[in-house]
DNA sequence: CGTCCGATATATCGAGTCGATACATCGAAG
DNA sequence: CTTCGATGTATCGACTCGATATATCGGACG
């Protein structure tokens, strides 16, 4: 689902890869930071299907500045210099842009609700751009993660109720600090919820 | 580190590849569940590295049952059969039980302090089995893992108040829930740090 | 002035995990 | 007797990760 959350951040702004990263790393909370070696990978999986491109770098001013360096280089190497300055600033920074199958794709991302939900990560990367969704498809969302909350909630009871001879006192003690936690979680989807309602009733 | 939980598993009794999977799911705690793509090639690795090996299936009594299935068979197909046969019981059961060198392996990746610490799971998983660690290091554990959380506390602080306007409702109250969350969890945490030198200072 | 260092920036590699899928056997329900 | 769901082992391709390589930039320091 890294594709959403690249294509999400590239709808309100151009951006270089290394600046994604960190945006993800903010924007998205700081527990679903990304590394560079699904990065990369991603955003040329997104380029070759259309949904990104490599847009014009250090657009203003400045105009071919600086090729320099030390005077002569190798043929070889000035060529390839070339052929990057074409997309990229004068740092070697390349700026992507969202496309139009860029757009589509992201809502198809959003809207579908694959395997990988019931990941924790995956929810809270939806949750960040639920305010594109129609109100319908975001309570559809709360209601689906409210569920497996709740299904979380009685494995880790039964688990607690069945092991309560077996389990020693870190397993027990985390086991009931997680049931605690999944709670907390629940009332706060349900808060979530209640808003949601209240919002659709009053259009 | 699904090693670990292997290793752990079998250090209390013997079990087959099927029944680990349910006790990781059940034992760790729901949160981390493992699957069949990432089980059999790590039993596979342990077995390689002389962790652990596959035992008698099906040991008592029913001596060298019901071979028949329906009379014959094709000479390649009985063959592997028979293979199959030396180390499973009726039902194709591999069981696995832990060697000397995978107790020694078990303490290893217990105590060590891996790169993938700062995961949730890995800390949870070698919580669970932190009664085998001594004091010292189960506090050493408990105290690294606070300050992780302190730190992701920080950066949590930090992203609701730099994007208190840029952020929408929705990223906002994840980002709220998930301070509370955090907080929580690192007093969870002082309480066990607590308990942890009060026995400490009792020996 | 140079030169060294840390932040910026892109990229690849091997190892490990995942969900999907295939295949086979067993027990019970119909 | 047959079908069906649980048990059980196994592999595949796609993806992510941490580590690492490479290079440029801006500023600190002598």
């Amino acid at each position: 689902m890294l594709e959403l959350a690249i294509l999400g951040l590239l709808k309100e702004q151009e951006l270089h890869g290394y600046e994604l990263k960190k945006r993800l790393g903010e924007a998205l909370g700081p527990l679903s930071s990304v590394s560079f070696g699904s990065l990369y990978p991603a955003l040329n999986r997104l380029e070759a299907a259309g949904a990104v491109k490599a847009v014009e770098a250090n657009p203003g001013g400045v105009g071919a500045p600086a090729v320099p360096m030390t005077g002569s280089l190798g043929g070889e190497l000035a060529a390839y210099r070339a052929r990057r300055a074409a997309t990229r600033g004068s740092r070697g920074k390349k700026v992507y842009g969202i496309t139009d199958r860029g757009q589509a794709l992201f809502e198809e991302l959003l809207a579908a609700e694959s395997a990988t939900d019931g990941d924790d990560k995956s929810f809270n990367l939806k949750l960040a751009f639920a305010r594109y969704l129609p109100s319908d498809a975001r309570l559809g969302l709360l209601e689906r993660r409210r569920a497996q909350l709740v299904d979380r909630l009685a494995r880790l009871r039964t688990a607690v109720r069945t092991g309560r001879e077996r389990l020693d006192d870190y397993s027990r003690s985390l086991m009931e600090h997680s049931t605690e936690a999944t709670e907390r979680d629940i009332s706060w989807l349900d808060k979530l919820i209640q808003n949601e309602r209240q919002e659709e009733g009053r259009t």
